[in-house]
RNA sequence: GUCCCGGUAGCUCAGCAGGAUAGAGCAACGGUUUCCUAAACCGUAGGUCACAGGUUCGAAUCCUGUCCGGGACACCA
C-alpha cells in the first residue's frame, strides 16, 4: 500500500476525465508528473507538479491548469482540501482515515508492508566481493560485501528476482604465486628452515595451515616432484583453503551468495567458453588483430608495441580497444570477463550489477562496452563503485603498514565490534563517498551511534509491548486486534508525523531500489527511529501521550497499533540491510 | 595527457529521478530535566550548495568549462 502511487493513479484518472471532457488535449505525456510528499509539511500531505509539467503541452498556463485539475481532485476519496500554491503546485490534504488505513495495512502485513510486487522476466544478477582467493579479506572488501548484499536484499524486497554471485579469480599468475607461497609453507611444515619469504610471494601466516595440511595428506612426497607436477596439487589445496576462509568470514558478516563462479571453469579444454565467446564476437566483427596505443603518462619500462588479438571496444563506447590474449598466448583476465558476462547473459540475466572497489573505476567503460557487444540494448550493465574505508579508533587512524601482510583483516574488525555494527555503519554512507569507520564509536551506546540508535528504537518498541502485556494481561495485541483499534485517538501532531513517515516506507524502498542506493534505507530508519524516540520522550512531559496508559485501554490499543507499525518497519528495513532487530538490548 | 568519484553549516554527512524558505547529528549559545528498562530533552544561531556560463516556469540536483582533493589508466588480477 503506497499512498503516493494510489493518488498518482487518481491524478491520472482525473486528467483522463478532463481529456474526455475536451478540457485538455489528448496524448499528454504524464511521465514527468509526480506525486510526492511536500518538503514543508505545512503544504499538506501530497504535492504534485502536474500543472507545471503539463501546462505547456496543454497550451495553457500552470495556475489555470492547476485550477482545472484541483476541481477534479477535490472529489477524490480521502481528499479534504486542495490548494494551489507557488508557481502551480497542487497540494492535497488527506483525511485522517487515509493514514489510519496505512496503520491498519501495516498491522495486517507486518514486515511485508512495503514489499514490491514480483516483477517477472528481468532477473537481476548482482556480483559482489569477488575477492582474490590469495589471502584474507580486508575492510575494503567488507564494504563491497555488505553493500552488495544489502543491495541484493533491497532489490529482492522491491520485487526483483535476484541472484547473488561471487566470481572466483582462480586462474592466472597470482594463483601460481599463491601456490608457490603455499609450497614454501609446506616445506616449512616438513621441518625445513625457509628463512624470510622471498620478495614477490605472499608472506602472511595464513598459509601455514595450508602447508601443514599438505604435509598431513602427502607426507614428503611433493618435495621431489617437478614444479609442473606439484603445482596443480598445491594450487588446488591453497585455493580451497582460501575460499573456505573467505566463505567463513562472509558468513561471519551474514553475507550470502547463491553462486560461486570459477574463472578457471571458463578456460577449459581448447580454450573452453573463452574461445567460444571470442569466436562468437569475431563472427560479428568485434575481434581483430592490431596494436594498441601506449598508455598515456608514464610509459612502462617493458612496454612492447606488438600486434595482438583485440576486442573492438571503441565500437561500443570504450576509449581504447582491449587485448584478449597475452604475449605468452594465454587469455587475458579481460577475455575471461567477456566469457563470464556472456555466460550470465545466456543464463537469462538482463540486468548485471557489478559491485567493485573504487580502484576498479577504470573497468566501468570496458564492462559496459562488453555488455553492448553481447546483449545490445537488451542488457543493462550497471557498475557500482565502493570508495575506500578509513579505519579509526576514537578519531585516530588505525596504523596499517602495507607490507608483510600486516593489515587489519575484516575478520578482526567483525570479531571486535560485531556484525551489525559493521553492516549498518558501512551502509550509513553513500557507496561512492569515502567512509570513516571508527571502531570505538560503533560500539558506543549513545545517540551518536546510529547502529545503537536504530536497534534501540526497535528494542524500545518491544519493551512497550512488554509493558502493555503487564498492564493489561488479558489484552489481545496481535495484528488483527490492532487493526480493529479505534485509531481516531491518534491525533497529536507528533503521532501524525510518525504515521506520515511510516506511509513513506514503500515509496522509499522503491526509489532506493531503483537508484541502487541501500544507504537510503539506513537513513530512513534513522529518521524513523528519531521520530519514535522523540514521541517516546514526549510521554515524559505529557503522560497522556504515553503509549501504555493504565487507565485507558482504548487509547493504549490505538497507540500499540502505532508502535507495532514502527516496530514492523524497523524490523523490515533492518532485515533488508541484514542487521538484527533485537527485542532487548541489556 | 585521458577517464572516474568527490567538493553542501566550524566538523561529519543527507538532500528522495529538477520543485516551494537547502536539512540532520556533533560542536557553539540559551533554557529544562532525573525519566513508560535505557541514548538526557527542547530551543537559538550558523550557508555565495567550490567557481563561471548554459538548459527551463523552476537547478545543490541536468549540460559545458575552470579550480581543488582522491583514484584509475598495454600485457598483471
Amino acid at each position: 500500500m503506497n499512498i503516493f502511487d494510489a493518488y498518482q493513479r487518481r491524478l491520472a484518472g482525473a486528467i483522463e476525465r478532463l481529456v474526455a471532457a475536451g478540457k485538455l488535449p489528448e496524448g499528454l505525456d504524464l511521465s514527468r508528473v509526480v506525486v510526492e510528499p511536500p518538503r514543508d509539511p505545512a503544504h499538506g500531505d501530497l504535492a504534485t507538479n502536474a500543472a507545471m509539467v503539463l501546462a505547456k503541452p496543454a497550451g495553457t498556463n500552470p495556475r489555470a491548469l492547476a485550477a482545472l485539475v484541483a476541481e477534479e481532485l477535490q472529489r477524490e476519496e480521502g481528499v479534504t482540501a486542495v490548494e494551489i500554491a507557488g508557481p502551480g503546485f497542487i497540494n492535497l490534504r488527506l483525511a485522517p482515515a487515509v493514514y489510519q488505513d496505512v496503520l491498519r495495512a501495516v498491522a495486517g502485513l507486518g514486515t511485508d508492508f512495503g514489499r514490491g510486487a514480483a516483477r517477472t522476466g528481468k532477473p537481476v544478477n548482482v556480483e559482489y566481493v569477488s575477492a582474490n582467493p590469495t589471502g584474507p579479506m580486508h575492510v575494503g572488501h567488507g564494504r563491497g560485501a555488505v553493500f552488495g548484499d544489502a543491495l541484493a536484499g533491497l532489490l529482492a524486497f522491491a520485487g526483483h528476482e535476484v541472484t547473488r554471485e561471487y566470481y572466483i579469480n582462480d586462474a592466472g599468475a597470482q594463483i601460481e604465486v599463491l601456490a608457490r607461497s603455499a609450497f614454501l609453507r609446506y616445506r616449512e611444515a616438513l621441518g625445513e628452515d625457509i628463512g624470510a619469504i622471498p620478495e614477490g610471494l605472499y608472506p602472511g601466516d595464513y598459509l601455514k595451515p595450508v602447508g601443514e595440511a599438505l604435509k598431513e595428506r602427502h607426507g614428503a612426497s611433493l618435495v621431489d616432484m617437478d614444479e609442473a607436477a606439484w603445482l596443480p596439487i598445491v594450487r588446488d589445496a591453497a585455493i580451497d583453503a582460501m575460499m573456505a576462509m573467505i566463505r567463513d568470514d562472509l558468513a561471519a558478516l551474514g553475507v550470502v551468495h547463491d553462486v560461486f563462479f570459477s574463472e578457471r571453469a571458463l578456460h577449459g579444454k581448447n580454450g573452453g567458453a573463452i574461445a567460444e565467446t571470442i569466436a562468437s564476437l569475431e563472427g560479428r566483427g568485434y575481434v581483430y588483430r592490431g596494436r594498441v596505443p601506449p598508455p598515456k603518462g608514464q610509459l612502462p619500462e617493458d612496454w612492447e608495441d606488438r600486434e595482438q588479438l583485440l576486442f573492438r571496444a571503441t565500437d561500443v563506447g570504450d576509449d581504447i580497444d582491449r587485448p584478449l590474449m597475452k604475449s605468452d598466448g594465454s587469455y587475458t583476465y579481460f577475455a575471461a570477463d567477456v566469457a563470464y558476462m556472456r555466460d550470465k547473459y545466456e543464463r537469462g540475466f538482463r540486468e548485471l550489477i557489478y559491485v567493485l572497489g573504487a580502484d576498479h573505476g577504470g573497468y566501468v567503460k570496458r564492462l559496459q562496452a562488453v555488455g553492448r557487444a553481447i546483449g545490445g540494448e537488451d542488457l543493462a550493465v550497471i557498475v557500482l563503485l565502493c570508495q575506500l574505508v578509513k579505519l579509526l579508533r576514537a578519531g585516530e587512524p588505525v596504523k596499517m603498514s602495507k607490507r608483510a601482510g600486516d593489515f587489519v583483516t575484516l575478520r578482526e574488525v567483525i570479531d571486535e565490534v560485531g556484525r551489525d555494527a559493521v553492516r549498518f555503519m558501512m551502509l550509513f554512507r553513500k557507496n561512492d563517498a569515502p567512509l570513516d569507520f571508527d571502531l570505538a564509536k560503533v560500539v558506543e551506546q549513545s545517540k551518536d551511534n546510529p547502529v545503537f540508535y536504530v536497534q534501540y528504537a526497535h528494542a524500545r518498541c518491544a519493551s512497550v509491548f512488554r509493558q502493555a502485556a503487564e498492564a493489561f494481561p488479558d489484552l489481545d495485541m496481535n495484528g488483527v486486534a490492532l487493526s480493529r483499534a479505534d485509531l481516531t485517538i491518534l491525533d497529536d501532531a507528533a503521532e501524525i508525523d510518525l504515521v506520515r513517515q511510516i506511509a513513506q516506507y514503500p515509496r522509499m524502498i522503491e526509489s532506493a531500489a531503483a537508484s541502487h542506493e541501500p544507504h537510503r534505507v539506513a537513513f530512513y530508519l534513522h529518521d524513523l527511529a528519531s521520530a519514535f524516540h522523540s514521541l517516546w520522550n514526549r510521554g515524559k512531559e505529557s503522560p497522556q501521550l504515553r503509549f501504555v496508559n493504565q487507565t485507558d485501554r482504548k487509547s493504549t490499543l490505538a497507540r500499540l497499533a502505532l508502535v507495532h507499525a514502527v516496530r514492523s518497519i524497523l524490523a523490515s528495513g533492518l532485515a533488508v540491510l541484514g542487521v538484527a532487530a533485537p527485542e532487548e538490548m541489556r
